[in-house]
DNA sequence: TTTAGCTCAATTTTT
DNA sequence: TTGAGCTAAA
């Protein structure tokens, strides 16, 4: 008996008991979405007596798919039953995936498919534009990338793709889109939109294909619906609406506040629509939030609420009032990196939290790096999720390139990436003859790169015979890799092949910490490809393998092994960074999490630091273009994810100056700080620290006027940007170990550079890279002598200060300060962009009027 | 063929 | 700042 009386508020049981026809949940931050969903899931089984096999839920990621799956099964072996088989939960792709390996008659692959990654189809696309002969110059390939991409996420089809009249773009677009599927289906490949889109089609055009799945899967929950685009709903329409003779049995649980996938084809519409695909859906609403403070809810809120586009909600708690949220206002990102992690140490010691209890969020992932620098010199065990994913690592991807063409020989893609790793002799020069030959020869018809290789290798009178021969070595080798294959284990070809190509022995060769990181990796490669073929072996059963085993084996422990490389290779094209993530099975380590904030959607943790809150970069605007409204609001919604992650302890952190792209950039506070009432933050200053003082004193001049009015400290300081602040004065030492102060930006990795902020002169520090651009802030550190009490008069010379100037890249802007002398006088402006950039005066004295 | 050195671009990215 | 991709020289 499923216990519906505890543990659920009552819209979540109405949501749960609601099991018949459509139901809409609209289900805020932390409002216990998940527990709904899994008990719904449990009673279907138990109480009403579904067969398992006819639940299905989709979600986003592999994580949330795999939590689900394993709250099920703690449910159901908890009461009773469990060997009808299991609920299909699991990702949109997975699930479409699988269901094209059971279709695959029905689709136009002949064998199983691998599936393409996005840099495997941004070469297919420039192997495309070169083959049309498209100046890849004139036409981007990322944007081309990113337009195909965003068609199949609409479920637009290459001949629905409208050609604007004398728009070059949209015409070529229309081409290449055209080309790059066939060469997609050629090279028996999907990528991650064709994988929804094929599945989506297929049941579109098959109507018997169609019966049997929507007879198969009567009962449909979808999690975050509200980041589903066109294709995906699309499919769902077709699984479960009335208009095709759907059953309407479908849950959908979304929040319209979270948002923060439009940019990615994301169609809030498809939460707004519902009501009309499905007449007379049901709509509950959960509202009480069971992780979060009050005040932290509060100060969520009031910054969501600025959204124009939204159905009104308010999420409510009866949990504690709790702390204020604390915002923070740092010199740099180094002194931001510093007191996040100094109080990542202070709270850690004073509340015995372990490191797995916080998180920093940020908005890009560039910015991770001075936070890991911090973490790694203070030696506290962190962990970076997302960035790149540990399958797109060059030396995994050259593997699994090749465990690509082995099963799958057609895979050009694979097979260029390869031909000449590790270094073989066949060089661009090759490369290019033997790109010319496929055209040619793949004209009208179906020749693969592979076939050209086997008879360039046998003809030498078609190249030259050192190209011959060299092409002819690894096409044997190749063939080698694939006659054997069959009779192997998965770690037995991957050393097999390590063996043969003296992949590890040239990186050795290399002797660079680079390429002992990349030994490294191939050896954690090897116990996953272990890892998985244990559990493999063991758990999966016989039924799954059906579907590859079609022109493998002989016997039926040789079908196992010959399944085993083409599942790997698809779970590692769908895995995640994000999986890694809080499986409370898989030895995770207590280690500070570091994200984006786009991967912190789902989480939740005690204590949390956003970071970066600055005009520009959170919210993220480009200067040189007009950032639209919803664009902000995405932005918002972002923020008020990271925000909704918090259960107890707040953060909200800005620097006033941060190294963008290797420039100094003085930042403004962001907006969203302007958004939350007083009453709930409690704002530190950690750029009035004692020592930063003088660095605030001096520099502050860089705001141009109230400039001065923000250098007193710890008095009646009320900061006009971030629009509120009551000073609590300065709290807690400046956050540095050993007495190092805080420092100026990426230039003070040497230590040298911190003694700018006191005596030591920068001439005698540890100025080891004088790069050209570093030299531009470090001119700031040693010439200027911003850090100085006494301030030159040059600092702040009038004579520039208030000029316009029109810069090519930024626009129109104001000079608010002007510092240094002759060559070295550097001018701050004040961009319309809310924007502030520091040039050296004779890199764009041109600008001025 | 390889590689050193240059220019250019650059969010977010569940799959 | 980093990285990818291209050109020129070895």
């Amino acid at each position: 008996m499923i216990d519906l009386q505890t543990g659920l508020n009552e819209r979540q049981r109405v949501a749960v008991l609601c099991t018949e026809g459509p139901l809409l949940v609209i289900a805020g931050a932390g409002a216990g979405k998940t527990k709904m969903l899994t008990t719904r899931i449990s009673y279907l089984i138990e109480e009403c007596r579904v067969p398992p096999y006819q639940i299905l839920a989709m979600t986003f990621t592999n994580k949330a798919a795999g939590e689900m799956k394993e709250r099920v099964e703690k449910i159901l072996i908890s009461s009773r039953s469990s060997a009808l088989g299991a609920p299909e939960i699991g990702t949109f792709h997975s699930f479409c995936v699988r269901l094209l390996r059971r279709e695959l008659l029905n689709t136009p692959f002949t064998k199983p498919f691998v599936i393409y990654d996005d840099s495997d189809q941004l070469s297919l696309i420039k192997g495309v534009l070169r083959k049309l002969n498209i100046d890849d110059k004139a036409f981007n390939p990322k944007a081309m990338q990113g337009r195909i991409n965003r068609a199949k996420c609409d479920a637009v089809e290459p001949h629905e793709v409208e050609v604007v009249a004398h728009d070059l773009f949209s015409k070529n677009l229309k081409r290449v889109y055209e080309e790059y599927q066939k060469e997609l289906t050629a090279n028996n490949a999907l990528d991650f939109g064709e994988i929804i889109c094929m599945a989506y089609r297929l049941l579109r055009d098959r109507l018997d294909v169609r019966e049997r799945y929507q007879q198969r899967f009567r009962y449909i929950h979808v999690d975050e619906y509200q980041d589903t685009n066109r294709a995906q709903y699309l499919l769902l329409s077709l699984l479960a609406a009335p208009r095709n003779g759907g059953h309407q049995n479908i849950c959908v649980v979304g929040d319209e506040d979270q948002s923060i996938y439009k940019w990615r084809g994301a169609d809030i519409n498809n939460i707004l629509d519902f009501e009309n695909e499905y007449p007379g859906a049901k709509v509950v609403k959960l509202e009480q939030n069971y992780r979060s403070t009050k005040t932290i809810l509060e100060a969520a809120g009031k910054v969501i609420r600025n959204n124009k586009s939204r159905k009104d909600k308010t999420l409510w708690t009866e949990n504690e009032e709790g702390q204020s949220v604390i915002r923070a206002q740092l010199a740099d990102e180094r002194a931001e990196a510093e007191m996040v992690v100094s109080e990542v140490k202070r709270i850690a010691a004073s509340d015995a939290r372990s490191f797995n209890e916080f998180a920093i969020f940020y908005r890009t992932n560039a910015q991770s790096r001075s936070f890991e620098d911090v973490l790694r010199r203070e030696k506290i065990p962190y962990q970076i999720i997302g960035g790149l994913r540990f399958y797109d690592r060059k030396e995994i991807k050259d593997i699994l390139s090749y465990f690509k063409a082995i099963i799958n020989p057609s895979d050009s893609v694979s097979l260029k990436r390869i031909i000449n790793v590790p270094g073989r002799g066949i060089g661009k020069t090759s490369l290019d003859r033997l790109e010319q030959f496929h055209m040619e020869a793949n004209i009208g018809g179906r020749v693969s790169y592979w076939e050209v290789l086997q008879r360039v290798a046998q003809d030498p009178a078609l190249t030259s015979s050192t190209v011959a021969k060299r092409v002819g070595l690894f096409v044997k080798l190749m063939q080698r890799f694939i006659d054997e294959q069959p009779r192997l284990l998965l770690s037995e070809l991957y050393h097999l092949i390590l063996d043969e190509t003296e992949y590890v022995v040239e990186l050795r060769k290399e002797g660079t910490e680079e390429a002992n990181a990349r030994v490294q990796n191939l050896e954690e490669f090897n116990s996953l490809l272990q890892e998985f073929e244990e559990d493999f072996l063991e758990k999966t059963p016989e039924i799954e393998l059906a579907v590859h085993a079609v022109h493998a084996a002989h016997d039926a422990h040789d079908v196992r092994k010959a399944e085993l490389l083409p599942l790997f290779i698809e779970q590692s094209a769908l895995a995640s960074d994000l999986d890694k993530l809080g499986g409370d099975k898989s030895g995770d380590t207590s280690a500070v999490k570091l994200m984006t904030l786009h991967s912190s959607k789902g989480l939740e943790f005690p204590v949390v630091f956003l970071v970066g809150m600055e005009e520009g970069l959170f919210p993220s605007i480009k200067p040189w273009e007009e950032t639209p409204d919803e664009d902000i609001e995405e932005e918002r919604r972002l923020c008020y994810v990271g925000m909704t992650r918090a259960r107890e302890t707040l953060y909200l952190m800005s620097a006033t100056i941060r190294r963008i792209w290797g420039n100094v950039s003085y930042q403004q506070p962001s907006r969203f700080f302007d958004e939350i009432p007083e009453e709930v933050i409690e704002f530190r200053d950690f750029s009035h620290g004692s020592r930063v003082n003088e660095y605030r004193t001096g520099s502050s001049r860089q705001y141009g006027s109230g400039a001065a009015d923000r250098s007193g400290y710890g008095n009646g300081y009320e900061n006009r940007d971030a629009g509120m602040g009551k000073v609590v004065g300065r709290i807690g030492p400046v956050p540095a170990g050993g007495g190092a102060p805080i420092s100026f930006g990426g230039a003070a990795r040497s230590a040298g550079h911190s003694a700018g902020l006191t005596t030591e002169p920068s001439s005698g520090g540890g100025l080891n890279d004088p790069a050209p651009s570093s030299v531009d802030a470090n001119s700031a550190l040693s010439k200027s002598a911003v850090f100085k009490n006494t301030a030159p008069k040059t600092l702040f010379a009038a004579d520039w200060v208030g000029r316009q100037m029109s810069h090519p890249e930024y626009g129109k802007g104001t000079v608010v300060a002007s510092e240094g002398v002759g060559p070295d006088q550097k001018v701050t402006i004040q961009f319309l962009s809310r924007q502030q950039k520091k040039f050296l005066l004779r890199y764009v004295a041109s600008y001025f009027g």
